[in-house]
DNA sequence: CAGCCGTTATATCGGATCGATACGTCGGGA
DNA sequence: TCCCGACGTATCGATCCGATATAACGGCTG
């Protein structure tokens, strides 16, 4: 899942870990906390699998541990600086062609289940890698699940009326009043991609 | 974190794993899925710790059923492991003094500190049983962390606008809007809080 | 009534993830 | 100068999740 979100984000352009994560929390909102204690290995996951790779951050330094000439190495990385700020130990990673393979896979792989939260939104942040066939079936799916989720979460607020002290049903009230502007929210962008899609063949067939 | 949902729920009454994970997926929402994998392993630790205890399931006297020798092979050696279950291998489990300590110590604590969603909405479903102050304070700290997450969200798009898609821009902007429901929602709860604390102090004087 | 299936129920495993922490560089302000 | 905060990589332990195993039970159908 975290994969497929750093290749997303790696295919526009090449970027060192630090950065990653900055783009991963606004891309995928602050909701979805990555950490670089799963950011990391997933980094390395990918390398090992030949999705990414990393490339030398400009200036092909090599990354020597040597302490004897520290001075040195320390002057060198001073008189580099100023292009891309602070060209030190960075590892810049780029994505592969079996890592475009990757995420094509990861993109279409079991958007056919029910899926999370997580996923559907990972999946509409690149939709615009999807065929418009698969797009609409991933917001229908979605569009049915909330659907779901929905009529579960009335049926749990009225079977459990006198259970549920004030703070509790308000708190469910307002989950289910967020389901439903999802669903519109869904309803408007399903509506938005038939309005392509005929768009698209009016052209076709002119 | 689970601990404290698990303690939460058992105060009201005494259940197994299986029904305590449908009141918890209907009391904290189905957005936060709490798995067997997770569950399971929390009651041990509960146990471990002497919050919770196994209580001995109502049976109907009726402890073995099965057919044959085998039934009464699987009996014995449930009964040499000492297992307190009833007829059909439940286990009830029920809150100790030591849990109920437990509980009002993970409620407070770190109740003070930048908390994740999940927490949030966990402490707000057993609100009722914080102090009015400490209840006031967490919602507040919860709205000042929502508007910082608004702007945070709002610069991020205004920021990187050229750089995204129509989905990922789309998904964004339902996500500000979302993040403005939620404040002003918080805002009936606290304008509700003062209410609350208005009418106490009327009670009061007269 | 035999066979099958869905529900109830406990439990474990491997892998993914998180939060904290460590270690180190760099620029700027007290 | 010296400390603080931002940048940057990395790892550790605990926890959490999804899948899976096991198994008794109720109901339904042929």
């Amino acid at each position: 899942m975290l994969e497929l979100a750093i290749l997303g984000i790696l295919k526009d352009q090449e970027l060192h870990g630090y950065e990653l994560k900055k783009r991963l929390t606004e891309t995928i909102g602050p909701l979805t906390s990555v950490s670089f204690g799963s950011l990391y290995p997933a980094l390395a996951r990918l390398e090992a699998a030949g999705a990414v790779k990393a490339v030398e951050a400009h200036t092909g330094t090599k990354p020597i541990p040597m302490t004897g000439s520290l001075g040195a190495e320390v002057a060198a990385f001073r008189a580099r600086r100023g292009a891309v700020r602070g060209s030190r130990g960075k590892k810049v990673y780029g994505i592969t062609g079996r890592g475009h393979e990757l995420f094509a896979e990861l993109l279409t792989a079991s958007s056919h289940s029910p899926e999370d939260d997580r996923g559907f939104n990972l999946r509409l942040a690149f939709a615009r890698y999807l065929p418009p066939d698969a797009r609409l079936g991933l917001l229908e799916r979605r569009r049915a699940q909330l659907v779901e989720r929905l009529a579960k979460g009335r049926s749990s607020i009225r079977s459990s009326r006198d259970r549920l002290d004030n703070y509790a049903r308000c708190l469910l009230e307002h989950r289910s009043e967020a389901t439903e502007r999802d669903i519109s929210w869904l309803d408007q962008l399903i509506a938005a991609e038939f309005a392509a899609s005929n768009s698209q063949k009016q052209k076709e067939t002119t």
